[in-house]
DNA sequence: AGGGCAACCTGGGGGC
DNA sequence: TGCCCCCAGGTTGCCC
């Protein structure tokens, strides 16, 4: 599940090994990744041939390839998706999406960069005239780690929110690169509870979760950064960082290692949310009861157990 | 208008 | 053993 650091790894990792390098031929080997691409897989494929990748840029958890033609190779890994520079001659992998053969440079052997992708979430696209900012990424905020990120600006936008301070965290127009992984992880170490509104944080809690996003971060682009000498990389989110380093995310039942308190397990937004119930006490009301006209569907009212259950969520089991 | 949420995908794993 | 359902979650697009 790449988010930042995974993205940004993969970054370097095309501006050791492909930049510069000129594009011979693409093989689309599956639509759907392409499918940003309007013009088609064959036009895609066309216009990038002959094309210099001149530099790899990232915003959030985006990608692109500037070319020497003034547009962009766009990427987005999506879940699953990676970008590995191969030897022309290995096997195909399984997932193999897209393939860009590089011209061989005199003495060496031939080079592929190829995109590999089970779910194909994600995609490769040409971006016209993207070549310093694709359009197509322009609403994408700076990520907490860009030195032009604006904190005051950033807790200010939180702090008149009424969303809960993880569906923020999440919001990449609000501040981009985090996922729901580091999302929890910067979460646990604020002490927030996600489903705190914006704007009942203080500015303090805001610059502390911003801060502790930075270090999961930073933390995991250190561990991620250094294993990617070889020609081959590879960054699907499997860097070690996620084996040691996880406090909240994914360690339901295992003691919070501050207080010991069992780590639980919450759905929210349809996917995960590892909070500790003791650190990151949940806001006292349900968020915001019947915040519009339409509460019919919000029947449901908050369910609580006396005994220290699960202190205020709707747990919808999908029907079958 | 802006927030909330289902759909998009596929393979692995658990349960029966 | 085999099948079926659930689960993972970043982003888009639609609905309210």
């Amino acid at each position: 599940m790449p988010e930042l650091p995974e993205v940004e790894v993969v970054r370097r990792g095309l501006e050791r090994h492909v930049v510069g390098r000129v594009v011979a031929d693409v093989d689309v080997l599956h639509p759907r990744p392409v499918r940003r691409h309007v013009a088609g897989a064959e036009d895609f494929a066309d216009r990038l041939a002959g094309r210099t990748l001149t530099a790899a840029r990232r915003r959030g958890k985006y990608l692109w390839l500037p070319l020497d033609s003034g547009d962009a190779l766009t990427a987005h890994l999506g879940m699953s998706g990676q970008l590995l520079v191969q030897p022309a001659t290995a096997p195909d992998e399984r997932h193999l999406r897209v393939r860009l053969r590089l011209r061989p440079e005199p003495g060496t052997p031939g080079v592929e960069l190829r995109f590999v992708d089970q779910r194909m979430f994600g995609g490769l696209g040409l971006s016209e005239g993207g070549a310093v900012l694709p359009p197509e990424m322009a609403h994408v905020a700076l990520d907490p780690l860009d030195p032009a990120f604006d904190d005051a600006a950033f807790a200010r936008r939180v702090r008149a929110s009424a969303s809960g301070i993880k569906r923020i965290l999440l919001n990449q127009t609000v501040v981009s690169g985090v996922g729901n992984i580091y999302a929890d992880e910067a979460l646990w170490r604020a002490r927030l509870h996600g489903e705190r509104p914006g704007r009942r944080l203080s500015a303090a809690d805001v610059h502390r979760v911003l801060a502790a996003c930075r270090e999961v971060m930073l933390s995991a682009l250190e561990q991620g950064g250094t294993s990617f000498d070889a020609l081959y990389f590879n960054v699907n989110g499997q860097s070690g960082y996620f084996d040691r380093s996880l406090e909240a995310y994914g360690q339901e039942g295992r003691p919070c290692s501050r207080c010991g308190t069992p780590i639980r397990r919450a759905t929210f937004m349809n996917r995960s949310s590892f909070t500790c119930p003791v650190c990151q006490p949940a806001p006292r009301r349900s968020p915001r009861r019947a915040a519009g006209p339409g509460g019919a569907e919000g029947a449901d009212r908050t369910r609580r157990t006396a005994s220290g259950g699960p202190a205020s969520r709707v747990d919808e089991p999908p029907t079958s």
